[in-house]
DNA sequence: CTAATTAGTCAGCATGTCTGACGTAAAACG
DNA sequence: CGTTTTACGTCAGACATGCTGACTAATTAG
């Protein structure tokens, strides 16, 4: 399982089975990674009697402050009814607060309250030692490269979505 | 790829938010590229009858051949009974076999049946560009600080799990 | 032979998501 | 100004995925 490093000459007549081998490497990377980073801090949730889903939108919310609902069903790709669950949760609970644009008063603007803020905190902490240590020890090269290709995978790429594939 | 050693260089007078701010720019990143990665196919699943927690242990099975349960339930996390639901619909949908190991019988090895992997190679073929273009556009350096970085993440880190936190 | 290991099952419950149908307030538009 | 569109909220019901606890069965290890 060593090194890939050959990549730029990576010969182009080399056989699809190895190509997808590196790009299935991936996808296990990222499935690891995701479990690890994603379930951290759970504890601290359940002692807010909230789930996971309440986390990722209190941590949206606390990355985008004034963030309107229809931003956030964007992010979360979920339904408002879904999403609408949650955040009654959230604001019964008094970790999130919801009010008109100033604007535009169709929109709700969500914030943390000071309460949501100390939650998010607490769960930050939780999480924080793994990515500090990842990104440490990879170094900045890795970091920027990390960045850069799940910001390729990221970008919502319309081009495939629409070859009439069953999406 | 360069070295690594700089990291200990970050000015040690930046303040903290701006080293979270970085860390939380990864961890929305890994987010949204976990979401479009794990999300792209699931036409072809549903045409299947089946859902994403199918698809998942259907694609460790076809990624380790003769795979345990209790490896797959370290893969995925989950419970025994969560994962024999999934397991059974595999098996009844003649996706998965499922035969005794033959060294130790208590075991049972995990297999793809022809069936199942012409399912996962469909599943494959939508995500592949995404994957493909990413790694391709990144370059191999960003794909090399790419699997770093998530190595890093994924590695379960005894320490921290044992630090009295809540977990 | 007895213990431990590996797997499977039943029953019930919690969480998170979905579809579909409505309702309301505010803004945009002609 | 009246109509349409937008942004949000909600009710009802269903499905998908996960969990706990209790128990069984087969096989291997000591």
């Amino acid at each position: 399982m060593s090194d890939v490093k050959r990549a730029e000459t990576r010969p182009l007549g080399s056989p699809l089975y190895l190509r997808d081998e590196e790009l299935k490497q991936g996808v296990d990377l990222l499935f690891h990674a995701f479990s690890e980073v994603f379930t951290t801090g759970d504890g601290a949730l359940r002692a807010a009697g909230l789930g996971r889903a309440h986390r990722r939108a209190l941590y949206f919310i606390a990355r985008n402050p004034a963030l309107s609902v229809a931003a956030l069903l964007g992010i979360l790709k979920i339904t408002k009814q879904s999403l609408n669950r949650v955040l009654n949760d959230l604001l019964e609970g008094g970790y999130v607060e919801r009010r008109p644009a100033p604007n535009d008063r169709r929109m709700r603007q969500l914030r943390l309250t000071a309460k949501g803020l100390e939650l998010e905190e607490k769960l930050w902490e939780a999480q924080r030692p793994r990515l500090a240590r990842a990104f440490r020890d990879a170094g900045p090269d890795a970091v920027a490269g990390f960045r850069r290709v799940l910001t390729g995978l990221s970008a919502s790429d319309r081009r495939a979505r629409n070859t009439g594939e069953i999406q």
